[in-house]
DNA sequence: TCGATGTTGAGAGCGCATTATCATCCAGAA
DNA sequence: TTCTGGATGATAATGCGCTCTCAACATCGA
């Protein structure tokens, strides 16, 4: 049977504290915090797991490798931070894009991702404090 | 100086001739029915020159490798068959998407991609003709 | 036509993310 | 507490897209 684990707990810990899909390398760091000597190849079976589990999905957006984040969220896109190169969930969707397609091609379902500076990375402003870390500078 | 080649052009007229973006592999292919000899470091060197010279772009879809298509097209999104995988520009455009951001958050651009089904994929009905070959079915 | 030099083709090499291997560890039932 | 098999960690191996190497070729100015 599959057998409950610091390193698993860790893992499921890390992403679901995230609130935003994470790269593999970026679940290795922060669970690491939890379990000091925890090694990458674990947080690769245990995504892999999860994602058969069915409790995380897979987030792919262009150029970028696969993160993760938990399932359960509604119909949902995302945004990535060009500065700090975070993703985050944005809980919107333009809808009724089916009219942009090309007369006699059928839409299915869409990704979209928007990029910008995240709450985080804004330029400093008069009157506004300045950024706080965005934690991968 | 730049040499003008016969590969150079049988790059540049499959990617033309494609109306769509081209994976290495699909300018390869196309581009060896005129040079037959014609090999993928080639193809390479040469996305990537045409690339550098301002006349190539690379299109990047989650999860997909780059694709390359003519500049000069003005602001638009590409539509992937989810059946013979081919991608298509779509010249449209939702606008107006900064409003889908959090609050805090500073939209700058975003990608769209439309998946379903391109004309040649649609499936068998009545009254209507079967779909045509994909060419990468 | 000649020759300098940019270009090509084939295959080796590289970089990176991911997976396999395997000895060791440890969760959990008895 | 004991014991057994699933889980782990370190590292090697894999897969794949892409780039480098280099001898041979071909373009284009002289």
């Amino acid at each position: 049977m599959e057998r409950s684990t610091r390193q698993r707990s860790a893992i499921r810990d890390a992403i679901a504290a995230a609130q935003r899909p994470l790269l593999p390398q970026e679940v290795l760091d922060a669970a690491q915090a939890q379990v000091p000597g925890l090694g990458i190849a674990t947080v690769y079976r245990n995504l892999k797991q999860l994602v058969e589990d069915g409790e995380l999905q897979p987030v792919e957006l262009p150029g970028e490798n696969v993160r993760y984040e938990p399932v359960g969220h509604a119909h949902h896109h995302h945004f990535q931070c060009t500065t700090c190169e975070r993703v985050f969930d944005v809980h919107a969707c333009p809808g009724n894009l089916a009219r942009l397609a090309p007369e006699g091609f059928t839409v299915e379902t869409h990704e979209l991702t928007l990029y910008g500076r995240c709450r985080e990375c804004q330029p400093p402003q008069r009157n506004r404090p300045a950024p706080a870390s965005a934690g991968r500078p």
